[in-house]
DNA sequence: ACTATTTAAGAGTAATATGTCTTAAATATA
DNA sequence: TATATTTAAGACATATTACTCTTAAATAGT
């Protein structure tokens, strides 16, 4: 898998929460229930995001998380290191250190073009991008879709 | 990581074997050895390969592993199916079940492409084209590249 | 026939990723 | 202040991947 399963997790809960565009607090417990995903682990995850200051969070009654601003200036591209670090960008293929070095591996020359191509559109596109888009054409971001989009 | 250790080994071990034109067979072992990987793991995912029909192998002095056809009919694509299997070319980038059908995830534009570009290149590009270009450029496919292209 | 060499197969171990549970700290509300 | 609710943090458990070790089977050479 391209991405780690805390990667897509953390992905499909901010998607959720751009889709709340009210600035309020949305509880995890609230995030894990739609999304179908462990509620501790969930936790573990939005964590590396509020440490990375991608969400806020307050505790308490009435607390949860929100995106630390507008859903169109952060990028998927910033969620996916949050979490799986900045390494997936700049990795040989073939797990060889110093990509991109004086000599790189023989798959270098189409994969650094690939990688660069994944890495361009995941910061090309915001989470209102896909939040938006999710919604117009209701897409789905679980297995089953028991969620709904916009609705907190 | 895009392809799994046992994968990127297995491309490793063919792509050397595929500067090796000459048909006889080279004992895991020497593979190994120049590699830099376990012999024993090694010999695990050969076994794969050789399950795929990708390699032939012989047991007993002289014995050893060699491709099964000539090194240009055989692609990448075709290796690292045979051992991370065909999943990865049909994937949701967010892990869910049916990729493509009726009711894709936001990030399936983008991804499915990308993915296509992927396994068309992987299709695209024969043992023999790496491996050519890994002796004419004198490129590497172990960290320190102590093994020599073509060399048996 | 015997021995050395090599792949095949499977059990066992270690490391990492994934998931669970418990306790602590903060905060809103009564 | 007291209580309920919620995130924070870390210990613990399970699953998957990566790697090791042992034994069996095949084959070439003596
Ligand atoms: S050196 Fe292998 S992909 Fe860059
Ligand atoms: S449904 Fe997600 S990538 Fe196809």
């Amino acid at each position: 898998m391209l991405l780690s399963k805390s990667c897509v997790y953390g992905l499909r809960a901010t998607l959720l929460l751009a889709s709340y565009q009210n600035g309020g607090y949305t509880s995890i417990k609230d995030l894990s229930n739609k999304l179908d995903i462990s509620f501790h682990f969930l936790t573990k995850i939005l964590q590396q995001l509020t440490a990375a200051e991608l969400l806020e969070s307050m505790k308490g009654p009435k607390g949860g998380v929100r995106l630390s601003g507008e859903s169109s200036d952060i990028t998927l591209r910033e969620v996916v290191i949050a979490i799986d670090g900045p390494d997936i960008f700049t990795e040989c293929v073939l797990g060889l250190p110093g990509c991109g070095s004086e000599k790189p591996c023989p798959m270098h020359a189409m994969w650094a073009e690939t990688r660069d191509d994944i890495e361009q559109m995941l910061q090309t596109t915001s989470l209102e991008d896909m939040s938006k888009e999710g919604m117009e054409q209701d897409l789905r971001i679980t297995a089953d879709g028991h969620f709904v989009w916009g609705e907190p």
